[in-house]
DNA sequence: CAGTGGTCTAGACCACGGG
DNA sequence: CCGTGGTCTAGACCACTGA
């Protein structure tokens, strides 16, 4: 693991075990510097990568401090799918509904960026929070790049096994987020009545090289989507 | 400006001129460096603004892609709000509903972190894009930061006049997303029916410094509301 | 004006991708 | 193995905040 992201780990920790709040004050630099045994442009990079995650922000000319942000029970809608890690407040289950493999749709291929007679691991899944309907996901798969799925690696976390069981390293990802109404089959998936409200999202996932290898619809049950994003002014 | 953001502008300006396509590379490092005749590391710093805001990624060993998403007419919903500048493709007006100062509620003073007494600007508008309803949007300001508001500046960009009428700097904001049912009262503002759906949005705005001065709840027109993020992995 | 964070440099060395 | 991006350093200098 590289310095600055130990480091970032380490303040990180030092936030939680202390339960710092909102704007608590950080050592100054010179300090963190001496402390860590680093240079300042590291001890910068860390915090960079703190304040990029939300967890504090810096204020030229005055310190460093801790962000929180208040509300409990939000789902952080950026911290890289598979919601899995976020907080153990929330126990996620997952029912497998399908898993095959499939030639893609016309929409599949040119999200996944492969041709019509490729292969795609189809999946498809309903996840629980606390025991209610959390979401419906419709999950492709490039299988020249996942090579290989199976129903358990597929009702646990597919990220996990992707990172570590496969090796890959996954880059970015753009969500296209919708509001509408549920189809029928939706809500009977869901427990919902057709009609009722949903967040309708797609996202592609691609690895660092930029090669998209998942193309997801997930289709949220409103009564349990609460998400916050914790955004960044520092590019505008 | 700083060097590094000029660099930035001016690459993603090539990129644009260019139109350059998802994948398309840029010169390598040691070429930008030569022609801006800056350090590695401020080239550095520029392409990492850049990866911050989407608009490339870096594979190492390799070289700096153009990142693109494709799909047209999505709202960036991270685009640091007022979404004014995002594509000229739109036209936004706004309608002003309600403009006074009043006591804050409950609810407003926690999120804005002022007392019960303290005086707020409160803000009630509509907004419409390319004629059609976009949302209800319903702001509450902290007077002591926001000195002055008069209908004429709230019909336009109020962060613009925050950042150069008032010479603030706004840092960052905790996003509150929702799904739900129109009331009767907005789906009257929006021109729909009572029980259709809606995307609610509470933001919080803060300051550079972290003092928060904008409460926002913002209550979308599902029809028009197609958002798009550009996430980025590289915290996880 | 003292304290503190941010920018920028020049250069050494490391790590990954792909032929 | 080469080309390319990423990390890290030490230090000079700049710019903002707040007393």
């Amino acid at each position: 693991m590289l310095k600055y992201q130990q480091i970032a780990t380490e303040i990180e920790k030092y936030i939680e075990d202390h339960a710092l709040q909102q704007g608590d004050k950080l050592p100054v630099l010179e300090k963190l510097m001496a402390q860590f045994d680093v240079s300042k442009s590291t001890i910068t990079k860390s915090l960079d990568l703190l304040e990029k995650k939300g967890v504090v922000f810096q204020v030229r000319g005055s310190g460093i401090f801790v962000r929180r942000h208040k509300r409990k029970g939000y789902i952080s809608l950026l911290s890289n799918q598979g919601f899995k890690k976020d907080l153990e407040e929330f126990t996620i289950t997952t029912e497998v509904i399908e898993l095959n493999v499939i030639k893609p749709s016309e929409e599949v291929a040119l999200n996944l960026n492969i041709k019509a007679d490729d292969d795609v691991y189809s999946v498809k899944r309903v996840r629980y929070i606390n025991g209610q309907t959390l979401c419906l996901e419709e999950s492709f798969y490039n299988k020249a790049i996942i090579t290989y799925l199976n129903k358990e690696i597929v009702s646990e976390s597919i990220f996990h096994y992707i990172r570590e069981g496969l090796g890959l390293k996954v880059g970015f990802s753009d969500l296209y987020l919708h509001v509408d109404m549920l189809t029928e089959e939706e809500a009977g998936y869901l427990g919902l009545k057709q009609g009722m409200p949903k967040l309708y999202v797609e996202t592609v996932f691609h690895l660092t090289n930029g090669q998209p290898f998942d193309f997801s619809k997930i289709t949220y049950n409103y009564e349990q989507s609460q998400f916050v994003i914790q955004a960044d002014s520092h590019f505008l």
